[in-house]
DNA sequence: TCAAAAGTGTTCGTCTTACACCCATGC
DNA sequence: GCATGGGTGTAAGACGAACACTTTTGA
């Protein structure tokens, strides 16, 4: 089914198959020497040309709404395969200056060196920035974004997530400020310690950190599957 | 800004005001004699004529999300002014026979008592349903319900919503086996009592149960106020 | 007087919190 | 040797789980 229709934003007409009137937004997090940062593009044709905004596009009528998400981050960013979770929909009258459109958020949380991010398709530029730093964005952006980080830090607590922000191994103190850059407190180094270990849930590793000034700290690892274990038998993990 | 289309469900052509192509969905719990239930509505006309649905239907175009879903609530059941949240959307390509329709969940917590339902526009019944026997729902409304009843399983022991089910003034027994239904679980009385009089949530009333075949309990109410000043204070509702 | 639910008390083991302190390493 | 972070230990108190017990009331 081929739809005809005047994209709202860059006033062209479009002749394609996507659905008007609703989009989706993707609010991308990452992790990075201590900082807590997010995804942004910069629009490289429409209404908001050169301005900065949450990856995100239009929902094609022959895809699902997480397909179309993953398709549109990969466009916009090269970011691929990506696990993706929905947030909620924003569907506010005057959300979008041109006409009617409701927007669906999506948010994830990955690995910063993991992926090498190259604005794509209709974005001029991509960078990640941080939590502090974050610009006026485009449209209702920012209150998709304050959303996001209201809930990440909610689930963060409820569910090991976290661990998708650091590298696969990783020292109990990188995790500790991991949530206490979430979170924004402060924690105690021994009794975090105890809390995370006697869960069970870090595969402890026959290697050290290198190249550091002090004593080299033992790394460790998320392992999925004792977690999976885990739950099965009634744990559930909470911080 | 009115529009003509084809209402896929009917077939009939529609010249109003509402957007094509995506919908609202309503998941209304209550409690009852013991028993968790949710509002259902049978399809007075169009292809799920004689069926049963959630509570749903059309976006008008100058109408934010929140509030389309507060008018057809209204409309189809006769309940005014409830306190809806957002529970998601929901987009799979086939969720909906006759073509992509895209839907937006939501969902409230209501005292059954303070409301009289009645079914209402294009409903020829509305009732509440046990929630051991709903039956089967049209498109994807039974996947929308499982969805929101594991969202308040989760919701109702990180913050203190479950009152709302319940009529205003209550036994600590009451409480109890409401969380005990929700939740699928059995509790202790004593511990229950103390954890949650320990939390201070609860103004304790100079009122006794009536007409009870058995020593008279005590009556509480949920006192908003009282819980805004505690998560002020740093308060973290946990159950 | 009995059933049914209200309401109190006790014990034990575990977790939390707040510290103090020693260890390893590079500069 | 000192700064920096790594890592261990401990003591007090809070909390959860399990269970025994007394009280009140209507039928």
């Amino acid at each position: 089914m081929v739809k005809k229709f005047i994209d709202e934003e860059s006033g062209k007409i479009i002749e394609s198959s996507v659905m008007n009137a609703i989009t989706i937004d993707c609010v991308i997090f990452g992790f990075n020497k201590g900082d807590l940062k997010i995804l942004l593009i910069e629009h490289a044709e429409g209404i908001s040309k050169g301005k900065w905004a949450l990856p995100g596009g239009w929902i094609k009528e022959e895809e699902s709404i997480d397909n179309a998400a993953q398709r549109l981050l990969r466009e916009l960013t090269g970011l691929n395969n990506i696990y993706l979770e929905q947030l909620k929909a924003f569907g506010d009258t005057d959300r979008f200056p041109l006409g009617r459109v409701i927007t669906i958020g999506y948010y994830a949380l990955i690995k910063i060196e993991d992926y090498h991010i190259k604005a794509g398709f209709t974005a001029s530029d991509a960078k990640w920035c941080k939590i502090r730093d974050i610009p006026q964005l485009i449209y209702d952006h920012n209150t998709i974004l304050n959303y996001s980080l209201k809930h990440l830090r909610n689930r963060v607590r409820q569910a090991p997530i976290g661990f998708n922000l650091l590298p696969e191994k990783f020292t109990l103190l990188q995790l500790m400020q991991l949530y206490e850059e979430i979170l924004g407190i402060e924690m105690d180094k021994s009794n975090f310690r105890r809390k995370i270990l006697r869960m069970k849930l870090l595969q402890p590793l026959d290697e050290k950190q290198k190249d550091v000034s002090h004593r080299a700290a033992k790394l460790y690892r998320f392992d999925h599957n004792i977690y999976k274990k885990l739950t099965k038998k009634g744990f559930n993990f909470e911080f």
